[in-house]
DNA sequence: GGGACGAAATGGCCGTACAC
DNA sequence: GTGTACGGCCATTTCGTCCC
């Protein structure tokens, strides 16, 4: 499964806590990172039981939870530029007035009314929620798209890909069975069905060296260098500047 | 069909006014 | 002090029309 897959699966209460948990296991949603249950951690000289554990992941590797969100693609947090900046200050605990002097506005009440806009908007994504929910109910036979996953580059009509498309292409450019592909797709939409399902081929919590990213590339397709190349270009993949190790975008 | 252009619509930001 | 409604201004996007 893709990270993003359990991300944009999980239900409020899992996303606000950056975490779920399974039989037998935590999952962080924003990196997979997985914490076994029944085992103790030590870090930093303390010991630290599963879930406990998890928390410090998140507060070590992504700040917390609201860090991570408010620093999505605007495309994906449906947040003009303004009002993320907003929020961030709202989440300090700033007052409307150290908040209009930190936004060099001229009055109080523009923040106030920046709050209601934002509490509107909060209804509004509701209601949109509830919406689709009950006509995900009433159509079952309504298209499902396949969310973006959450380092893209850039999000448009190409990451609108229904479940039985995905699936299509998948079974169209891998040979049946296999992690091989046929022939590297020409087309945008199929590109990012093809190299999402590469991507899975990385580890979350592994780091590689160019010459091990190559080989498990090399398995897949004999053009590696330009799977590569498109690997990072998408944001599946990052690297150090120097090319010196590649680790799955999170 | 597609590019250029102007008009209209929309969205975001800011501030004022008013009720509680 | 806070929440809300509303209007003005500006920038961006969308739409319709014309022309090639």
């Amino acid at each position: 499964m893709v990270i993003s897959d359990r991300f944009w699966e999980a239900p409020l209460e899992d996303l606000k806590k950056g975490y779920l948990e399974e039989k037998e296991q935590f999952v962080c949603l924003l990196c997979g990172n997985q914490v076994e249950k029944g085992i103790i951690y030590p870090q930093d000289n303390t010991l630290y039981e599963a879930e406990k554990f998890m928390n410090l992941h998140i507060q070590r590797e992504h700040g917390s939870v609201f860090d991570y969100l408010i620093g999505l693609n605007k495309k994906l947090t449906g947040l003009t530029d303004h009002q993320n900046r907003l929020l961030r200050l709202f989440y300090e605990g700033k007052n409307d007035n150290e908040i209009k002097q930190v936004m060099e506005v001229g009055s109080t009440s523009t923040i106030r009314n920046h709050r209601f806009v934002l509490k509107e908007k909060e209804r509004q994504a509701k209601m949109l929620l509830t919406l689709m929910e009950l006509l995900k109910e009433k159509d079952e036979h309504a298209p499902s798209l396949i969310p973006p996953h959450q380092t893209a580059t850039m999000v448009d009509d190409r990451y609108n890909v229904t479940k039985e498309e995905q699936e299509k292409m998948l079974k169209k450019y891998f040979i049946e069975g296999s992690k091989s592909l046929k022939t590297f797709p020409a087309k945008e939409k199929q590109k990012l069905v093809v190299l999402r399902e590469i991507s899975t081929l990385f580890h979350p919590k592994e780091t590689y060296a160019e010459k091990d990213v190559n080989e498990v590339l090399k398995s897949v397709y004999y053009d590696f260098v330009t799977l590569r190349r498109y690997m990072i270009e998408y944001g599946f993949l990052d690297r150090k500047p120097d090319g010196s190790a590649y680790w799955l975008k999170k």
